[in-house]
DNA sequence: TGAAATGTTGGGGCG
DNA sequence: ACGCCCCAACATTTC
């Protein structure tokens, strides 16, 4: 082997330089270093990145590219089956050694496992290492040693695995420079949206990198966490994270969102920490059930009698369902790629139970819309409101939009923000504008049908409707 | 990480 | 003064 030969540094959900176990380790084996990172459409299948997340790809990439000039690494753009690029990209630079921070969806693990022992094969040192997760999702186990189904649980389980400093991977010290090898352009890999860019409300929202991920950070820590367990279920509110898209890409690691939580904010931030162990518990199940993005979790639902109707879900993707609470959350999310948590949960129970619509068709709308499209996450989180997923909610769970509206939004700020048509609506309506007298409309210049649709189910026949069917799957 | 229906309680109006 | 009814407020059960 050439003295001279680099490591390769496989760049995949890490875009960052600060803890990274893979770049710290890599800069320890004290050669050049020449990072890459991989296009992987088709190892991905039907889960290749969506729209959203190849915008917000995009944008990182050139952030990563220009923090690794810094350090002398040269970035390095392929595109095609990791399977055949990375060990291709091995051989051609003559590289002794591949680091890359482990992922964890079911077609990762299955190619990841099949370079390693190629390179393994081939004579090359790989390390793979734990850059994304609090805890390894095969680690938590109950007193049975079984995998978690139950997030409360798991959640003291993984709460009593956690050191109260967690450690950070060392930074790296300074690196022999490499020679880059030749890839692709960025721009010719087509992941901005052209005729029509529907970019625009992304980029308004939002600053994709490392640099962005720690001022995010550091704007919760100083405006949102304090309020977080009092605010957080309020959407007109800035008192959540929004770190979801940089944890996802790894812009930011959850080592340091978790660490910089407790310190910060000490006993208040425990209920935020429970919500990253939401994430952990998600990856977790995906581990076990490599399924769950397919499949029910719970066999049961698989003959649930789900409705089929495009125009009814053309309408909930587009937010004219005429439930101004639903409509404003799709509107956020294909504004902004994002929605509030509390949203989701009511706009997909919508989609589920008011509408008896797959909840895959829901699925797969986040996948494409969400700059944080997360398969775990996405997966899990459309079982649990469907009631099909681990430690579920329970079918009879069916969120009144109108009640969820008044609880949460009642002054209207965020309706009013996203649903711009009924910003003249009196308070006492804004949540049910078919209840007020046709003056009022009048005055505050709304016509349902006509500037705001009417709703499109009526809540309570609906709701009849989905016990009915729910109770088919009865357990 | 609900909502609606049903049940219970207690204060006040009133015969 | 007493019992009856109404109903709001709260609690419990059911979906």
């Amino acid at each position: 082997m050439d003295h001279d030969s680099p490591s390769l540094l496989w760049f995949r959900q890490d875009l960052r330089l600060s803890d990274n176990p893979a770049l710290s380790a890599a800069a320890k084996h004290g050669r050049p270093i020449v990072a890459i990172f991989i296009l992987d459409d088709e190892n991905a299948a039907r889960w290749a990145i969506g729209g959203a997340s190849r915008w917000w790809l995009h944008c990182s990439l050139v952030r990563l590219d220009a923090s690794l000039r810094g350090l002398g690494i040269p970035l390095v753009l392929r595109r095609g089956p990791a399977l055949t690029v990375l060990p291709a990209l091995a051989a051609e630079v003559s590289a002794g050694a591949v680091f890359w921070n482990r992922c964890y969806e079911p077609f990762q693990v299955a190619r990841d496992t099949a370079i390693k022992s190629a390179l393994s094969g081939a004579g090359v040192r790989v390390e793979s290492l734990n850059g994304s997760l609090l805890v390894e999702p095969w680690v938590p186990k109950t007193q049975a040693g079984q995998p978690f189904r139950v997030f409360t649980p798991f959640w003291k389980a993984m709460r009593g695995l956690m050191a109260p400093q967690l450690p950070l991977a060392v930074p790296p010290p300074t690196i022999p420079p490499a020679k880059a090898p030749p890839g692709d352009a960025l721009e010719d890999w087509g992941l901005q949206p052209r005729k029509p860019d529907w970019a625009g409300g992304l980029r308004a929202a939002w600053s994709p990198g490392e640099a962005g991920a720690m001022a995010q950070l550091e704007h919760f820590l100083e405006q949102g966490i304090g309020r977080y367990r009092s605010d957080r279920d309020r959407p007109g509110e800035d008192s959540v994270s929004r770190l979801s898209p940089y944890l996802h890409w790894g812009e930011i690691s959850v080592r340091q969102v978790w660490r910089a939580a407790e310190t910060y904010a000490g006993p208040a931030a425990e209920p935020f920490l429970r919500q990253l162990a939401w994430r952990e518990f998600s990856y977790h199940l995906l581990w076990q059930f490599p399924d769950l993005p397919e499949r029910p979790f719970n066999a049961q639902f698989s003959r649930f009698p789900w409705r089929e109707d495009s125009a009814a879900l053309n309408l909930w993707q587009r937010g004219l369902t005429g439930y101004p609470l639903v409509d404003a959350g799709m509107r956020e999310l294909w504004t902004t790629g994002w929605m509030h948590n509390r949203v989701r949960m009511v706009t997909a129970s919508f989609l589920v139970k008011h509408l008896l619509l797959d909840w895959r068709h829901g699925e797969a709308w986040f996948w494409d819309t969400l700059v944080d499209a997360d398969l775990a996450n996405n997966a899990a989180s459309w079982q649990w409101v469907a009631g099909s997923g681990a430690d579920a909610a329970p079918y009879f769970r069916i969120f009144n939009p109108v009640l969820q509206g008044e609880k949460f939004d009642p002054d209207g700020r965020y309706v009013h923000r996203w649903v711009p048509e009924l910003a003249k609506l009196p308070d006492e309506f804004l949540h049910k504008p078919w209840l007020a007298p046709a003056n009022i409309l009048k005055t505050a210049d709304v016509e349902l049908g006509g500037t705001y649709p009417k709703p499109i189910v009526d809540h309570a026949v609906a709701r009849d409707r989905a016990l009915a069917a729910f109770a088919t799957v009865r357990t």
